[in-house]
DNA sequence: AAAAGAGACAACCGCTTTAGA
DNA sequence: GTCTAAAGCGGTTGTCTCTTT
């Protein structure tokens, strides 16, 4: 006997989320808290499964993901924690906090993989082991590590940037939307928070019973509407997310935050603090006087971290 | 203008791990 | 200690749009 489906196959929707989706579901976070997810298409009529709520949520629709552009520093981060960790994309993340594994995955499919390839600096692949180690050896170790100090340094401040408590657990950056993808431009709905502020938007105005509401319909958006009423759109959002304004500063969002919102920006993110275990990247991120022996042991050829 | 190919990203699949009974 | 459901995770696929021919 295989595994139990995590649902029913029959009558279980696929394929992209739909804004009235995502607005079933927000709702439905916002009211209830996250988990639960068996319970959460029969609660709210959607015909999607547990899983695939789930991963929407934790992807897309949760506070506190910033999309589109990743910047140098993050870019950086990304090369050098694949080095060191491998594809385990869900520990790189946690070094980006307001980046998903899923989403990081991505850009280094189908960015920096190519960059690296047309990036002798950089470049790793071609190699039989994902070693950073090997890749050391292609240019003069004294280069590399010249290289290596610098992006250190780098990271250690994206690093320090993204845990400091100023702006940490709490600090929630949404992109303004010209800043996403061309999916985003191309689409008109690309799941960010800001369409879906637009959507509620609209759901606001046609009263509508969340809960139970198994046949739970909303209207149309109008773009052109829309465009006239982008101001009460954050409004609207404030309303059901408990945020001040969608695209506010860091600090701005994290002051502003019911204690709902609050509730579901701690859950967003695993807490750096309360990964207790220090690892070697982590030493090597936070202390100093160790740089040099990682990259040492980076230049190693008998050590494999992987 | 239409078709083909490539690129980008969202979502799904299935295995593994974790937590609770 | 065992079993089961839920969650986590990484690889892969599907879909949409843009670019090139």
């Amino acid at each position: 006997m295989g595994r139990q489906p995590c649902c029913e196959k029959v009558g279980v929707k696929k394929g992209p989320w739909t804004p009235e989706e995502d607005i079933i579901l927000v709702s439905y976070i916002q009211e209830h808290g996250p988990g639960n997810w068996r319970a959460i298409p029969t609660k709210t009529g959607l015909l999607r499964c547990s899983k695939s709520c789930r991963l929407r949520w934790t992807n897309y629709l949760r506070p506190g993901i910033k999309r589109g552009n990743f910047t140098e520093d993050e870019e950086k981060m990304i090369i050098h924690l694949q080095a060191l960790l491998g594809n385990r994309w869900a520990a790189i993340a946690s070094y980006l906090p307001q980046r998903t594994d899923n989403d990081i995955k991505n850009y280094w499919n189908t960015h920096l993989k190519k960059k690296l390839q047309g990036n002798e600096g950089y470049s790793r692949d071609g190699l039989s082991s994902s070693s950073a180690a090997a890749a050391a050896y292609q240019i003069s170790r004294g280069q590399w590590e010249m290289k290596l100090q610098t992006d250190i340094h780098m990271a250690k401040k994206a690093l320090s940037d993204a845990i400091s408590p100023a702006k940490s657990s709490g600090s929630v950056e949404f992109e303004p939307f010209n800043g996403h993808t061309s999916y985003a431009k191309q689409s008109g709905y690309a799941s960010s928070t800001e369409n879906i502020a637009k959507l509620l938007k609209g759901w606001m105005r046609s009263p509508l019973k969340m809960a139970d509401s198994a046949d739970f319909s909303v209207e149309g958006i109008d773009p052109v509407k829309e465009e006239k009423n982008n101001e009460e759109t954050a409004e609207g959002f404030q309303s059901v997310l408990g945020f001040e304004s969608l695209d506010s500063s860091i600090s701005d969002i994290s002051e502003s935050m019911s204690p709902e919102a609050s509730l579901l920006q701690d859950e967003s993110k695993p807490n750096l603090n309360a990964q207790t275990e220090l690892s070697l990247l982590e030493e090597w991120l936070f202390d100093e006087g160790k740089d040099y022996k990682l990259c040492d042991l980076a230049l190693d050829e008998n050590v494999n971290y992987f």
